[in-house]
DNA sequence: AATGTAAGTAATTAAACACTAACTTAAACG
DNA sequence: CGTTTAAGTTAGTGTTTAATTACTTACATT
């Protein structure tokens, strides 16, 4: 949370440029949530963090490199928190599957910019960089599910005739899926509780029995 | 600048109010499928008929207007197109469980417009009433596909334990999980073809047994 | 303490856009 | 054939917005 109490009267404390770029992409990405990307201007970013507009454009070239850079930052957060989820192999990875589903969405409720960027026109029909961005990083977190029900059929918590890959990518597709539904109902309901739905759906296609 | 290529000396043919209507919807969801919801302006959508851009506010009342009559032409087609698939008595509810899947995806693929509509600012972000009519959508279709899954479990196609309610969701969710990758990757593969992976995860959590 | 660098600002611009008013004319109907 | 209705047009208005320019000033380095 980027200093949403004001400042004192208006010091003009001088903060370096990444510690800027840091700050004005989470701007957006928190107004994002709120209003939708389409709707927040350089204007309403400046505005909320008491700066003046012309000072976006002095740490990114256009409107877009904002959006850019949240993308990189969102990818620093997922991997920060659901890596070590990845990586636990203390547990089975039939187990390390379902937690994982939960970290997920829990990890989008706290961050509603996530959910609002990924069902934004400036994604989808926008800035093809961005796009690519994220079609990289959604690419790399499939083959790490799969990768880890690979691991699960090694370990025996998972039936040998599951096809990794195809498991990986329809992972991802639930959770976009469920967070749709969560943003077209206004974020309305729990997100994170949504978590046993969409385990019901996964388990009978990885269990052993039952 | 209407009309670049002049067609014609402009035989100023006159439509029905209602024709009209359906014409710009249609026009509208043409070219969100192309451009996203957000680029599609009045005079773009004037221009692609051959019209001035005071005509497309002489048969709606503002722009959202148009995108709520799309959305109608939408649940029209949806309905014309599914409604035959879900009441077919002549097979047994998986059957028709697992054509609904390719149907409904081939649906889509041929209509980007809905895809673009699905994940864009003006949806998830604008006007509400917009929101609301595709939330009605989305329940009323879940809860046909819940209706089919307590039909499989009369016929004994699927398991008795399965919960038509849940499943139902999980349905519409994987459809629009699956559309969101298209729609990310740029429509470069074909849509209808992911029937057979989302089918793979959906079968399991119906199937009687294998 | 002087100085160069870069963070910050005010003021402006040019384009795009939804929407309106006032006028014109095609065509349906008696 | 004449009248009415409504589809269509031209020419705007006001607003919003990304981006630029020219200027100012905080602050780290020497």
């Amino acid at each position: 949370m980027a200093n949403t109490i004001a400042t004192s009267p208006a010091p003009t404390v001088r903060k370096s440029h990444a510690v800027r770029r840091e700050e004005i992409a989470r701007t957006a990405l928190k107004l994002a949530g709120k209003r939708g990307v389409a709707k927040v201007s350089t204007q309403a970013i400046a505005d909320h963090m008491g700066v003046s507009q012309a000072t976006i454009f002095r740490h990114f070239k256009t409107r877009d490199d904002v959006f850019r850079e949240a993308i990189a930052v969102i990818r620093r957060v997922v991997h920060a928190e659901l890596g070590p989820i990845f990586d636990d192999k203390s547990r089975p990875a039939e187990v390390r599957l379902e937690r994982l589903v939960a970290a997920h969405l829990g990890l989008i409720q706290d961050c509603r910019g996530i959910a609002a960027l990924l069902f934004s026109d400036g994604l989808h029909a926008g800035d093809p960089v961005l796009k690519a961005d994220v079609r990289e990083l959604m690419k790399s977190y499939a083959g790490r599910v799969a990768a880890l029900v690979m691991e699960g059929i090694k370990d025996g918590s998972v039936r040998a005739d599951a096809d990794p890959a195809l498991i990986g990518q329809g992972f991802v597709t639930l959770i976009h899926g469920v967070v749709l539904r969560w943003s077209l109902f206004d974020y309305g309901f729990d997100l994170q509780s949504q978590a046993d739905g969409v385990w019901a759906l996964m388990r009978p296609a990885l269990a052993l029995n039952t």
